[in-house]
DNA sequence: CAAAATAGAC
């Protein structure tokens, strides 16, 4: 990207805010009338739809080029509609100024067109337009947020030149741009110079080194910081959240209570996307009661999806459901929400329902719901209106089918058996199959004991360069499950030799409000005798219930074959053994696992909730697992 | 009157 650049601050010309008439047929007074009228209308649209209109009467009564309405316009419809409406009125601007520069960049800000930003910023430059604080602003904005370290740089040195850099909103803009570009030296530089280092300023720079994984360093600003207000503590507690960081921003949010802090909508969003993370439902519930208390807290859609999220995902669906029921103002992202919830718990039909139930409010699905549709109809086994649902996107709704939905299809078609149809789905695709499909194709040949086909996807699989770890181990285990020893080791020295490690298998269990965490084997659980003693216990009574341990799924979580014999103690049955002990008889037990369940865990869960009389509900990395009386949900297909 | 925000795929 280059942008010339003139830096000659004489030639620029004064912001035209004329109010001449631009159209002669209309008389002066009746024009300024006439202006005043198109403004609060502008300024009172809330309708996407009326905008057209509006700009019609505009053009009709020829004041297209006033820069008032124009400003408005803009504005508006950068907002209200989309970007490239607003960057098309402006593109027929005879003279902008400054002004109309600014709404338009305000809008490609808004959008993420950091890049469009930019170049219309230098453009205004190209044309002699002075600069003013405003629009230096909303440069500066998107040269942080698009690192465009060397734009940004010459937007400071303007800012300077025209005295401008001391202006308070330009100087938090310049610390944020270079803290956003990783130039902490300069950010510091910025800072130091400030008279006055107050919160705001702080939390610019805590938040700049949360964006950077610094968290050490954003701690230790934020323990210097004297007045901290509800903006930066929820900053502090969303990056923490941003760097996986869950354990510690839940403490935060503890603190926060105790320095009586009120959260705000923000927080609360912040602390339930780490709750749903964490699957910490106790504490979930908890958030959920205090929005109800304090009324101050709107539920609105943001708060909402944030619940509907963290239900689905620790677990109650149930509950998510009664929000959603709730909800007043639900927008696409609300219903996709609660689509994909209920395609994780396997509630297909309810799914479809929510599905329809959007379309009748008028709302027009995205990419996204018909992934979460597709999903639903894969875990639910409805092959045909997965199909159906397939063809309409592109039919009805004009959404091209992208990779994850042919990939969908595959998952739909391999669940129910019918391999030849997936594989012949996938040589018929206009796209080419990326590896996960095809894993998914594999792994559906892997649980109807295909193995011939398996092999053949296994092969091109491989020839496929970029496999993840996940897939090296499913093709080991493939192997391993037909008794092919040798290629089964072969796929296993691969993944050495391309330094790829295995994710280590990790499950969680919230007991007390508080989230327990066990890897394969771990001895780390000051109880772990007692959890020990009770998976002893355990696999006695279902030895004598007739379990018989499936060998081909102990690749899955275990570095060494060796390993395997010695530590086949999976995490989360360390973490159920764990409920059992620290939990109520009959209470539910919820357990989220990082990997999929592998399959003698999966059989081994089911007889647990049979033999304890206890609901299991295990979250693995792609859907739940509802273990009751012996069954699952998820009917032995994940 | 500046600073913080939703989930995101086979």
């Amino acid at each position: 990207m280059s942008y010339c650049t003139l830096a000659v601050i004489g030639n620029f010309t004064y912001p035209s805010t004329s109010t001449s008439n631009p159209n002669p047929k209309v008389s002066i007074s009746n024009s300024t009338q006439r202006r005043k009228e198109f403004v609060s209308l502008l300024k009172n649209c809330k309708d996407a739809n009326q905008i057209l209109p509006i700009h019609a009467k505009i053009i009709r009564t020829g004041h297209d080029q006033d820069p008032f309405i124009l400003f408005e316009l803009l504005r508006l419809s950068s907002t209200l509609s989309s970007v490239n409406y607003a960057s098309t009125i402006f593109q027929l601007v005879h003279n902008p100024n400054v002004f109309l520069y600014t709404a338009l960049m305000d809008g490609f800000v808004s959008a993420g067109s950091y890049s469009d930003g930019i170049s219309l910023y230098f453009q205004m430059i190209n044309r002699f337009i002075m600069p003013d604080k405003y629009v230096i602003t909303s440069v500066l904005k998107a040269c942080g947020s698009h690192f465009a370290l060397r734009e940004g740089k010459e937007v400071h040195c303007q800012a300077s030149k025209l005295g401008l850099s001391s202006n308070r909103s330009i100087t938090m803009k310049l610390m944020e741009f270079y803290g956003k570009c990783g130039e902490f030296d300069d950010a510091r530089k910025v800072f130091d110079k400030m008279t006055e280092r107050d919160v705001v300023a702080s939390t610019i720079v805590i938040n700049c080194f949360l964006d950077h994984g610094l968290v050490e360093q954003a701690i230790e600003v934020f323990d210097l910081v004297r007045v901290k207000d509800t903006v930066c503590w929820t900053a502090m507690i969303d990056g923490l959240v941003r760097n996986g960081e869950m354990n510690m921003a839940l403490e935060m949010f503890r603190e926060m209570q105790k320095e009586n802090m009120r959260p705000n909508e923000v927080t609360i969003v912040c602390v339930l996307s780490a709750c749903s993370q964490l699957g910490a439902l106790e504490l979930g519930r908890w958030v959920h009661s205090y929005i109800g208390k304090h009324h101050r807290i709107e539920l609105n859609h943001f708060v909402g999806g944030a619940l509907i999220s963290m239900y689905s995902r620790c677990g109650d669906i149930d509950e998510a459901e009664r929000i959603f029921a709730m909800m007043k103002e639900r927008k696409v992202i609300t219903y996709n929400l609660m689509i994909s919830g209920l395609a994780m718990h396997g509630k297909s039909i309810q799914a479809i329902e929510i599905f329809r139930g959007m379309i009748k409010q008028g709302l027009l699905p995205t990419s996204f719901t018909f992934v979460a549709i597709l999903n639903a109809c894969s875990h639910g086994g409805l092959v045909n209106l997965g199909l159906e649902m397939f063809h309409s996107m592109s039919r009805d709704y004009g959404i091209p089918p992208q990779i994850e939905h042919y990939g969908c299809i595959v998952d739909l078609l391999g669940r129910v058996g019918h391999l030849k149809e997936a594989y012949n789905f996938i040589q018929n695709m206009e796209i080419a199959p990326d590896h996960v499909m095809l894993g998914s194709l594999l792994s559906a040949c892997k649980i109807h004991g295909n193995f011939e086909l398996g092999e053949q996807v296994a092969r091109i699989l491989m020839n496929h360069g970029v496999v993840d770890s996940g897939t090296y181990v499913l093709l080991a285990n493939v192997y391993a499950s037909s008794g092919k020893w040798k290629e089964a080791a072969q796929i296993r020295a691969k993944m050495k030799e391309g330094g790829i490690q295995k994710e280590p298998g990790c499950s969680s269990i919230e007991v007390n409000n508080e989230i327990h965490e066990f890897l394969l084997g771990d001895l780390r659980h000051p109880q772990k005798e007692k959890i020990y003693n009770k998976l002893e216990e355990l696999n006695q009574v279902l030895k004598e219930a007739g379990h018989i341990p499936a060998t081909d799924a102990v690749l899955h979580d275990i570095e060494d074959w060796e390993k395997e014999q010695a530590l086949a103690i999976h995490s989360e049955r360390l973490a159920i053994c764990y409920g059992l002990i620290s939990t109520k008889p009959c209470t539910t037990i919820r357990v989220v696992k990082n990997l999929r369940v592998c399959d003698d865990c999966h059989s081994m869960i089911k007889l647990i909730a049979k033999v304890t009389g206890r609901k299991i509900v295990v979250r693995d990395r792609k859907r739940f697992h509802h273990f009751e009386n012996g069954n699952c949900s998820c009917g032995d297909y994940w």
